[in-house]
DNA sequence: ACATTGACCTGGGAGC
DNA sequence: TGCTCCCAGGTCAATG
């Protein structure tokens, strides 16, 4: 479910309870995540503190001296820190029990989150060291973009979805930075020019940053450390829109599939 | 190297 | 009510 605004914003919503606390205890109920949850997870943060909290992509990573763990929300994960008093319920998985008296806990109805330790630099993980760069960064900007693009057939809404090109643009926010852009989804983004680059870099640059500041979009179930929903869906201009009218325009919003992902444009706004 | 597709898993909503 | 079908915010591995 989330994409980089959501995990920004639970990154946030929990630091102050989690980086410079002691882990009493970790309760691990299900291992069988998108990856297994390793058995040494429990030994290797059991007694270590927190030292701090990065956010690389969307993973979480919580350091401590003895390593790293790594952490990702998938489609349906969610981190809430809660008074260690408070039960449990279905789906949550991972219980991380600090001597404060608080406790930082993983639900994932879906499973396709991942809980991982790694005792090595964690950007040097497989899963992440072959990630393109932070999109909120000077890295990302529109020479690095058009030179990527050249001579790709794929649609720029797929492209801009490929985590080797740019991190943490997800579904939602595709749409959206292609919407503020004028650009239509399904064009070749080997075809599209350097000053539509410009226009696209700083659109998915502006629509991250605003969807942060309004702490995400929630639209089922995302909330943040605290327990509070997102607002940003309350901008969306055309995701989950079909047949709604156009905020610009005023014609009906459509709906595609590229790459077996709902696709949501304006075919007068988005040429 | 690039592009496309299937796979992982559960729950919610629509339609009958 | 209850069944079936389709959809969902991610991303890796396998296949051309």
């Amino acid at each position: 479910m989330p994409e980089l605004p959501e995990v920004e914003t639970t990154k946030k919503g929990i630091a102050p309870y989690v980086v410079g606390e002691t882990v009493k205890d970790i309760i691990i109920r299900e291992r069988n995540l998108r990856w297994p949850v390793p058995h040494t997870l429990k030994r290797s943060l059991k007694h270590h503190l927190i030292r701090k909290l990065k956010r690389r992509a969307k993973y979480l990573l919580f350091y401590t001296d003895s390593g790293c763990m790594i952490l990702h929300l998938g489609m349906s994960g969610n981190l809430r820190v809660l008074d260690s008093t408070v039960p449990h319920e279905k789906h949550d998985h991972v219980d991380i029990i600090f001597e404060s008296g608080h406790l930082l806990r993983f639900r994932d109805p879906r499973k396709f989150g991942s809980l991982l330790w790694t005792n090595e630099d964690p950007l040097e993980h497989k899963l992440i060291n072959h990630l393109g760069p932070e999109p909120l960064s000077d890295e990302f900007n529109t020479e690095y973009l058009y030179a990527r693009s050249r001579k790709r057939t794929q649609a720029i809404k797929t492209f801009i979805m490929d985590s080797r090109i740019v991190v943490g643009v997800g579904n939602i926010y595709a749409s959206e930075a292609l919407f503020r852009a004028g650009i239509k989804p399904s064009l070749q983004a080997g075809k599209i020019s350097n000053a539509c680059y410009a226009k696209l870099v700083n659109k998915i640059k502006t629509v991250l940053s605003e969807a942060i500041e309004k702490g995400g979009t929630t639209l089922r179930d995302f909330y943040n450390g605290e327990g509070k929903p997102g607002y940003f869906s309350q901008e969306l201009n055309v995701y989950n829109r079909e047949d709604e009218p156009c905020n610009k325009c005023n014609k009906k919003i459509k709906m595609i599939r590229l790459g077996q992902r709902s696709t949501f444009y304006c075919s007068y706004c988005q040429k």
